[in-house]
DNA sequence: GTAAGTGTATTATCGCGATAATACACCAGC
DNA sequence: GCTGGTGTATTATCGCGATAATACACTTAC
């Protein structure tokens, strides 16, 4: 009930295969707790149902899953998150690295000085409810190649 | 590279498709000054023949660069780098911006303490030939290619 | 004027992710 | 034992980006 389905309600965006956004949204729910060791998860169709996507295309992300040890499987019963705490816990880093790594490389070939870079960050990810229709008015000059 | 040819040696990634890439990297071209207004830039088959890439692919890179006022093409003279001087300030803080906004909404999920998320971007961002084996305790095993 | 280069456009093929429609072996409940 | 749900697998179709091979109007160089 008031735990909200970890499952529902996840919005893709149309640049990345959908499989591997679900197999992202999964690492990100471990990553909060909000999946945990041992716990079951839904059927391949019951996925598909609650994402609102194919059966087949919830059945690749859960291949993938199983191949990168994040679920098991065991006959026929339904697949669970791993327990091995090594796996889960890495999940985390994993995502901060890939995210920082991403970042960092996107803006690097910009030649953002490292205050107003962390500056941006900080306002962005700090800002819960707020919106700025816009922000750097341009007093950004002190750039040389 | 001491000439550097602005648009030579660009590393696309598999994900993206080549022609956003194409049409990013001459925004960074600007960005950084390599690329000022009025410049001429090569033509659609010199451009698939630098980047090594199809003509058609650069034909559609800069039907995109036209459509968003990057550059200008009359006749069938070479095309140029627009000369909008308000166009072209705000590439920089378009870049900068998408990559704040992508990195905090991806890194938002996970719940990171702002301290830590600055530091580590600080820490990759100043690092230039540097590189560090083991950096969380998060065995990574790399594989998302 | 001819040839070469330009911007522009069209058509076809290929790869891949997403979808769709099944099919099959397995196990639980009644 | 039959039904329904499970995991798993196969085949086909569709969309889209990338590639390929042209085609055409225009301009510049010679």
């Amino acid at each position: 009930m008031g735990t909200g389905e970890a499952w529902a309600s996840v919005d893709f965006n149309s640049r990345d295969p959908v499989y591997l956004q679900v197999v992202r949204h999964f690492k990100e729910q471990i990553a909060t707790g909000k999946l945990q060791a041992g716990q079951v998860i839904p059927s391949r169709r019951e996925l598909g149902t609650l994402m609102k996507i194919n059966p087949n295309t919830a059945q690749k992300a859960y291949k993938e899953m199983e191949e990168q040890q994040l679920i098991v499987t065991e006959g026929n019963s339904p697949s669970r998150i791993t327990g091995d705490e090594e796996v889960l816990r890495a999940i985390r880093s994993e995502l901060i690295g890939e995210a920082v790594d991403a970042f960092v490389a996107s803006v690097r070939k910009v030649n953002v000085p490292v205050e107003e870079l962390l500056d941006l960050v900080r306002s962005k990810y700090t800002e819960e409810t707020n919106r700025q229709p816009k922000s750097d008015g341009g007093g950004t000059s002190g750039d040389q190649s």
